[in-house]
DNA sequence: TTCGCTTACTTGTTATAACAAGTTGTTTTA
DNA sequence: TAAAACAACTTGTTATAACAAGTAAGCGAA
C-alpha cells in the first residue's frame, strides 16, 4: 500500500536524525539493505535516493553511503559583503577563492540595462570564480564589472576578494539590490561544484550601487544548498540622515 | 563514455530552453521517447527525472510530463512583511492564507530562549499556515507567538495575516532577525504542499522584535524553491538617527 | 621493502519484465 | 438518456540480471 522505498527511507531517516548513524559514519552497504528490509535492491537503491534528496546522505562510489554533516556556513548580509572573509574567519572556515575566468566581452542586454551602459561602451568585464570551503567547492562567483575598473584594477580583481578591495580603494559600495532564490545545478555547474545534476543551489543576485547611486557591479554568487545560508537584519524604514 | 540518461536529459533540456517545448506542454510518452532514443525505459525514466529535478518538467501519473512555467513570485523583504498582500496583487497573484493549526503548546527550548520568556511562562502559541497562490500549495508559514498576544487575538491571528494585523493593533514590528537557507520536503511538507519528497524548499526563519527590542514572535515560512524568491535591499549602516 | 596485480568489496548504469494505478474516451448496459 | 464497464493510453513501483567502475586490502614478485 504505502509505497517501500518511503518506508526504508523513512525509518533511515528517523534512525539518523535521532543519532543512530552519526554524521560521518557509513550506512550499511546496498546488500546489507537488501538483506535486513527483504527488497530488491532498486527498492533500496530508491530509498538511499530519497535520502540523499533530502541532504541526509551522500554517496560515494566504491566506498559507501555517509551521514552527512548538517552545519551550514553563513554569510552575513548585514553590510555589503565587505566582511565576508573575517566572517568567514569567526566561523573558523578556511575560505579561499579561486579566479577562474577575467575578460572583457560584450555586455549581455540585461546587464547593459542593469549597469546603465551607454552604448558607446559595449563592453563589460565578466568574471567567474570558485570559492573552496575547507578545500570542498562550495560555491561560484559570477560577476559583470562595470569597463573603467575592470580595466584599471584587472590584476588585484583576479586576486582579491572583490568588495573589500574596492572599499580599499575608496570605492565605497552603498547599496545592494537583491535577490535570493533557489536553483537546480545543471551540468555546469554540477561539474564545477562536484554534485549531482539538479542539486538544489542557493542563488544570490545582485546589483552594487555607489553612493552617487553608480550601478558598477552585478553579480550572482551560486551555492550548494545544503552548505549554505544567509542571515540578515531587516529594519523597519528610518527617514534619510 | 558519457551516460546515457545525462546525453537525453542534456538533450531535452535545450530543447526546452529555446523553445521547441512550450510551457504547459508534453513531453512525448515515455514509450515514444525509449523508440526515439532506442533506450530502455529505465534509462528515459532517469532522463525524465534528471529534468524533474531540474525543475524544468513535472510528471503527473495517467497523464504525462509537463514542461512547468519558469516565472516565480516574489517576497520583498524591504519593509518588514507588512505589505505582503499588497504585494502579491501587484503581481497578479490570487494569495489566499488557510489557517491550519492555532494552540497553546508548551514552549520547546530553543523557541523559549529566542522569545526571552520567564520561567512562570511557559506557554507559547503555535500556528500553522497553509499558502495558496492561485489555488496551489505554494509555502507553510510556522509561527510561535508570545502568550499575551496568542491570547488576546486568538480569533484574528486565524483570519488574518500576522504581520498588517499586528501593525493595526498599533503593535509595530520594528526588526527582524531573519536566516534564509534551503531545505528539502520531508514526508510531512511534501503531503502539505503536494510535491515529491526531497524537493527544495526555501525557508525564511526569524525573530520579531517591538521597537521596545521586545521579541514576540519566532517564525519559520517555508515556501517551494521552484516558485519562490525573496528581494532585498541592503543598505550600508548608518548612524542612528 | 616496495611496486603492481588480483580479489573482493562498494556504488553506478542499463536492460527486460510484470503489474499497479491514474486518466480519458468509447462502448455497453440498465 | 445516463450510469457502468471497458479499453487504451499514461506514469509509478518493484523484481531480476548483468556488467561497469571506483576503492581498499592483501599477496606475490622484483
Amino acid at each position: 500500500m504505502t509505497k517501500l522505498h518511503i518506508l526504508i527511507s523513512e525509518k533511515l531517516r528517523r534512525q539518523i536524525l535521532n543519532g543512530t548513524y552519526q554524521p560521518g559514519e557509513q550506512l550499511p552497504s546496498e546488500r546489507q539493505l537488501m538483506e535486513s528490509f527483504e527488497v530488491s535492491r532498486i527498492t533500496i537503491r530508491r530509498a538511499i535516493s530519497n535520502l540523499v534528496n533530502q541532504g541526509l546522505v551522500e554517496s560515494q562510489q566504491g566506498k559507501g553511503v555517509f551521514i552527512n554533516h548538517r552545519q551550514k556556513v553563513t554569510y552575513s548580509l548585514s553590510s555589503p559583503l565587505i566582511f565576508l572573509e573575517q566572517d568567514m574567519q569567526r566561523q573558523g572556515i578556511d575560505f579561499v577563492s579561486r579566479n577562474l575566468v577575467f575578460e572583457e566581452i560584450l555586455a549581455p542586454k540585461d546587464v547593459k540595462v542593469a549597469l546603465n551602459l551607454s552604448p558607446e561602451e559595449p563592453s563589460v568585464y565578466l568574471q567567474k570564480k570558485l570559492f573552496l570551503i575547507n578545500n570542498d567547492p562550495g560555491g561560484i562567483d559570477v560577476t559583470y564589472i562595470v569597463p573603467d575598473l575592470g580595466k584599471t584594477y584587472a590584476q588585484e580583481l583576479q586576486q582579491k576578494m572583490t568588495f573589500p578591495f574596492l572599499e580599499k580603494q575608496g570605492i565605497r559600495i552603498e547599496r545592494l539590490d537583491s535577490v535570493l532564490e533557489c536553483t537546480y545545478a545543471d551540468r555546469e555547474m554540477s561539474e564545477y561544484l562536484e554534485v549531482n545534476l539538479g542539486h538544489p543551489l542557493l542563488v544570490f543576485r545582485y546589483t552594487a550601487f555607489t553612493a552617487e547611486n553608480r550601478p558598477i557591479l552585478q553579480g550572482e554568487s551560486l551555492s550548494r544548498g545544503d552548505r549554505f545560508c544567509y542571515s540578515l537584519s531587516i529594519s523597519r524604514d528610518r527617514p534619510p540622515v
